[in-house]
DNA sequence: CTTCAGATTATCT
DNA sequence: GATAATCTGAAGT
């Protein structure tokens, strides 16, 4: 190869960082829960680096889409990289869109921006960065002030486990957090967890 | 129109 | 660990 010697602009700003495509967010949506860790996610001047995610996937009953288009879930079939954003009791959450119908859910991220409110859960997080139900169906890839830019360091190790706070499907290992990093919202999965014989009630 | 449950969070014991 | 808050989308009558 050429021995050009990049020009790496290294300005302090987003060294190396460059925005997510639409081609990144058009793979299999587990693959892209992985890859989202370690990214940074802006709306305007403020950033977070996602640390945790999970993924809702075709055929999935937790999944908004699992019973076709509503009104509500119009943007998660939308093309990759749009933001799906919906209202969960007096918060909203927001995910990105990898495949029709398919999505990432955002549950955490680290603050990158000085004297940003904790984003570490999912509605944490929409409110921390500002985003809101208006921001639904907004284009990442394209988008001047919601993007996501990749990760610049290098990737670290990914801790695996079940989805949270839902009923259906939850145990499906499709939650991925950064091994050990404070900010996920609840704390990491290492091995198996034992349950209490008595279960919660059953119907 | 009415009913119901929820991809959460803050706050309590 | 358990629960209320709070309101909308979606499904049922």
């Amino acid at each position: 190869m050429a021995r050009h010697s990049w020009t790496v602009a290294r300005s302090s700003n987003s060294a190396g960082s460059r925005r997510l495509s639409r081609r990144f967010f058009d793979r299999p949506t587990v693959t892209v829960a992985r890859d989202l860790l370690g990214a940074i996610l802006r709306n305007g001047p403020r950033a977070v680096q996602i640390v945790e995610t999970e993924a809702y996937v075709t055929n999935d009953p937790a999944s908004h889409t699992f019973r076709g288009p509503t009104r509500r879930n119009r943007s998660m079939f939308g093309e990759p990289g749009t933001l799906y954003v919906y209202r969960i009791h007096q918060v909203v959450c927001a995910n990105l869109v990898t495949r029709r119908g398919e999505a990432v859910l955002l549950r955490a991220g680290e603050p990158l921006t000085p004297g940003l409110p904790s984003p570490s859960g999912p509605g944490r997080l929409c409110r921390a960065l500002g985003i809101s139900l208006a921001d639904d169906g907004v284009r990442t890839p394209t988008d001047p002030r919601i993007r996501v830019d990749s990760r610049q360091d290098g990737r670290r190790s990914i801790a695996v486990g079940p989805r949270v706070g839902i009923r259906r499907a939850a145990r499906r290992p499709l939650r991925f957090a950064l091994k050990g990093n404070r900010w996920v919202s609840r704390p990491a999965v290492v091995g198996n967890r034992r349950r209490s014989p008595r279960g919660p009630n059953r119907a």
